[in-house]
DNA sequence: GTAAATTTTGGCAACGTTACCAAAAAGAGT
DNA sequence: ACTCTTTTTGGTAACGTTGCCAAAATTTAC
């Protein structure tokens, strides 16, 4: 190959190779029907000016970007982390490019971000943990731009798909687990309470101390945000509550990690004085001291599931939205001990 | 505001605010001299209609896309979050947006994807502890696409830029502090030994090991790839010295993590009966139990650098590449101890 | 060998924007 | 009022690609 000069366009491959641009498009978007000897020809000239092709044009003609949009709150949280590298990993199998945006959790960001990629930077958009739906949402049905949302509760509407775990379910599993081992004051740490899977989680926290007939104490709960501080704050509080707990549960491993950290500086020990559980199962959970039990949620998976689910909208724009809740798993580790062993 | 449907155009609002196109340009990208009056009106009609700017259109023009990809080898990973959180920062300061490329460590990848970004898809180009350099750097240098390179040795070309913190000093600072704890056998975890980082850091422990005449020993070595898994191999291995080593630098945070777990498979405690230090201070290092004495290198700046530097390339492309190092400091938390009080 | 059917190719317009140049409007100077 | 500047605006041609339609080349049928 001679130098990859930046400019090479369609025609100058036609020109090399004696053909129309025209049929040079039909090679390189390999579909039509082509004389095999004239595609040889064309491949041959594409290779020699190293051709590749421009896709702002390709998209600004009205095809596909082959651009993907996903709105994240952060980046470097390991929770977020595992969806994204579930998403990159579907997206990249698929010829599909990553456009990133990070709204910091702040609700104009999401609605300009949001206003820009579907003005043809991407093809379909994909929502993680969105605080402000309402705001574009109405937009983005309008236009019927392939969407999909990541843990956000079902949105009433024929054109939009949500992905979720079974987060009623996994808080239900943690504290029956926790009952089990003969715990009755659990505390539990929520996450924002402006968020669904938040309340989702509680709800499966209060069912299951309903079902043990075990009280429901408004001392024991603590509203908190997902980040590590204030997993370390609520603790604090948490253990002024008469009786103090004997178990805490966090509603993420990250929480879980400031509700351990808090615990220790208190001189308590993990888990002979009081256990810990988290939500998520994020890689590092198994690496904590001691390692956390936690309730798995398939993140990655999730990540992979959002992009199969808006490519098949994008293949076929006509597919109505789905709601898709995938299975989350108690994983034990170390955090936890029976109340009894004592 | 009405319906802010899909396709308004440049047109659409010239018809409505009854200019030409060209002023509608002109305002969007309000720089020109616009009479006020006029500029008025056409901010009414942009607003009525909900206009989005095209950036594809924009950019095929041959004015700027305001996208910089960004090459990482991977994401999850809070190294590597950390950076990137710095380098979405500053891109969002200004106005830019962010295209995110995983290569996975795969070489292939990497040069396609570079063909890809520099065919129009993005002004610049950021590139995170990239491994297959040469195979595009030189294209990437003849039609002087703006780039800059994170973490990778100096490349001797007068376009290319690289920010790089000061590897060799940082490995030469634990090195000391661990000596001045009364540690003579210290293993070493070296990362990927293709990285030049890796190969300066080890200099910086050789380096320091010379000055207080303790005699290199290459068991005390072991080459890992700066993943957990490979610190916890690493050190059994290093464990079987003799005499084995009464503290283990590792070239890493991650890989650190990965020697604390093994020391305490061993039955070992740390900092009692070895001391650990790391390298990077990822968020989580001060999370550690106990919390790990590391090297800190200032990743978010070291992103938020990049950017500026690119940016001032973008903004002055006859401006010549620049090299970098910013500077790294001790953070001395648990992890160590000396060795005299054992 | 010619007409018809088929395959393969080329020409041209369009996507939405901006840059350039020329035209029009406004202001200044005599 | 009439030039001469200066400010402000409009027209038009690109940017690189693809989709459509028609033209040319090829094959098939009679």
């Amino acid at each position: 190959m001679v130098k990859p000069d930046s400019n090479v366009t369609i025609i100058d491959v036609a020109r090399e190779a004696g053909v129309s641009n025209s049929t040079v498009s039909r090679v390189v978007n390999n579909s039509e029907l082509v004389k095999p000897e004239t595609r040889e020809k064309v491949l041959n000239a594409m290779m020699r000016l190293g051709y590749v092709v421009n896709q702002q044009a390709r998209s600004l003609r009205g095809g596909r970007s082959q651009v993907v949009g996903v709105l994240v709150p952060d980046v470097g949280n390991s929770y977020i982390g595992e969806i994204i590298r579930g998403i990159d990993a579907e997206l990249a199998a698929n010829q599909y490019d990553l456009l990133l945006y990070t709204t910091h959790r702040r609700k104009t960001k999401e609605s300009t971000h949001v206003a820009t990629i579907t003005r043809g930077l991407a093809d379909g958009l994909l929502l993680l943990l969105p605080t402000n739906v309402q705001a574009y949402m109405e937009s983005l049905q309008a236009q019927q731009f392939p969407h999909v949302l990541i843990d956000y509760q079902a949105v009433d509407n024929k054109w939009t798909s949500t992905i979720q775990s079974t987060n009623w379910q996994g808080a239900y599993d943690a504290t029956q687990y926790l009952i089990e081992l003969g715990h009755r004051r659990i505390g539990y740490v929520v996450g924002l309470r402006e968020m669904q899977c938040s309340l989702d989680r509680l709800a499966g926290y209060r069912a299951a101390l309903a079902d043990y007939a075990i009280p429901f104490d408004p001392a024991l709960v603590y509203y908190g945000d997902f980040y590590l501080p204030e997993g370390y704050d609520a603790t604090t509080t948490l253990l002024q509550a008469s009786p103090p707990p004997t178990a805490i549960f966090a509603a993420n491993d990250l929480s879980a990690l400031g509700v351990m950290e808090a615990i220790r500086s208190h001189g308590l020990s993990i888990p002979n004085d009081i256990s810990v559980i988290g939500f998520d199962d994020i890689p590092d959970a198994a690496q904590f001291h001691p390692s956390l039990t936690t309730v798995r949620q398939p993140l990655e998976d999730m990540g992979r599931l959002a992009v199969r689910t808006l490519l098949k909208r994008l293949a076929n724009p006509d597919l109505h939205g789905e709601r898709v809740e995938l299975p989350t798993e108690l994983i034990v580790r170390n955090s936890c001990k029976s109340v009894n062993h004592k």
